[in-house]
DNA sequence: ACAAAATTACACTGACCAGTTTACTTTTAC
DNA sequence: GTAAAAGTAAACTGGTCAGTGTAATTTTGT
């Protein structure tokens, strides 16, 4: 009775791909399940076998994603390094996104698809608060080494994201083309302006 | 061979309203002419005969709401009220979105569509960008008051806008819901962050 | 080697939808 | 009052697409 059970992970893995990558290119709904299963080099049938629905197909191509997005963003408090580095660290994963056009397509059509669906939107937001739970963390090992002051560090770093957020993440997202020398001078600026509040002397 | 022309004004009006309302709760793509054509109580013809394309249809919708939502943002600099209330203000001018459930709608389906279609994501920051003007100006106006020390009034109000939209704008865009009071105490953070570094004394 | 598991090809269902056609009725400016 | 303008009703075209059914073929673990 005991199923035997055979590795299918290639073809699911082109699938995903595939999916990923049609979904990049075309959007959500201008995507059809034909046309990935063509890009996957299988059957539509296999398509469905491994992913009950284009939606699922969906859900599993994001889940994917922000897997090897969020391992990026682990960033340990070093008393060797300037606050100003280690901070210029968790942006640079913010907006690692905008780095790379693949991500970029992606984070967009995922972005997309969360502003019209708000129960999906919400494990987004589930999401980015573990996010910021890494800076909430840098923020209290930074507060007990007495290099920062302030009183509660998920408010902080939910206000220091925001800035960040505002600054770099959407205006790419919305296409906009950011020139590295004004994003250095940017992060400077706001890195700058946020110690200034919040440094202990 | 001069043409009579009649009042259509009133179809005219009653389309968009109902392209508004069925965008509002569709999305773009899942919204179809023959819905909004029943929803205004005419013939889908009718609809064709106003607006030549579905798009089209959608960008005199886009048209009509960034026109009224646009005069409420000219905030002129007063010296008799305080930095913070005029700050104040500016929040609440770019978070008014999130206050009525009709323009919160439409701005989600506008974002989703811009997201996936750059070229009209272009006109978008055109808008964005103006309302930044009126905040520069009104720097300015600090500035020259000795209100304010600061060099560049548009790199400022670029920085000011992006935490404000970080903070405010997209969480709620995304589906958040922000209690009043968590609201009042973040623009009070936010603000006084603000001047802490930009005052002059 | 072989049987179960996985995959394939492809036709098919049922639904949706942008935009058009046509023949008709209603409205309104003069 | 009338003729042109505006609007209507409903069927139609041509297309797309999510998801299914099936019978056949290929793969693979043992």
């Amino acid at each position: 009775m005991t199923k035997i059970k055979r590795d299918t992970s290639k073809k699911r893995t082109a699938i995903l791909d595939a999916a990923q990558k049609a979904f990049m290119e075309f959007g959500y709904e201008n995507t059809s399940m034909d046309q990935i299963s063509e890009l996957a080099d299988s059957s539509k049938r296999t398509v469905y076998n491994h992913f009950p629905s284009k939606d699922e197909l969906f859900e599993a191509v994001l889940e994917r994603f922000f897997q090897e997005a969020s391992e990026l963003k682990n960033i340990p408090y070093d008393k060797q390094q300037s606050l100003e580095s280690q901070l210029e660290k968790f942006i640079d994963a913010k907006i690692i996104v905008s780095k790379n056009q693949e991500w970029l397509g992606l984070m967009r059509v995922a972005m997309s698809v969360f502003i019209l669906n708000p129960q999906v939107a919400e494990e987004m937001m589930d999401r980015i608060h573990k996010m910021d739970d890494h800076l909430a963390k840098w923020f209290e090992a930074a507060k007990k080494d007495k290099k920062l002051k302030f009183s509660k560090s998920d408010e902080l770093s939910e206000l220091f994201y925001a800035g960040v957020s505002g600054l770099f993440f959407w205006p790419v997202i919305l296409g906009a083309k950011i020139p590295d020398k004004k994003v250095k001078s940017l992060k400077k600026t706001y890195i700058d302006n946020f110690l200034k509040v919040y440094r202990s002397h």
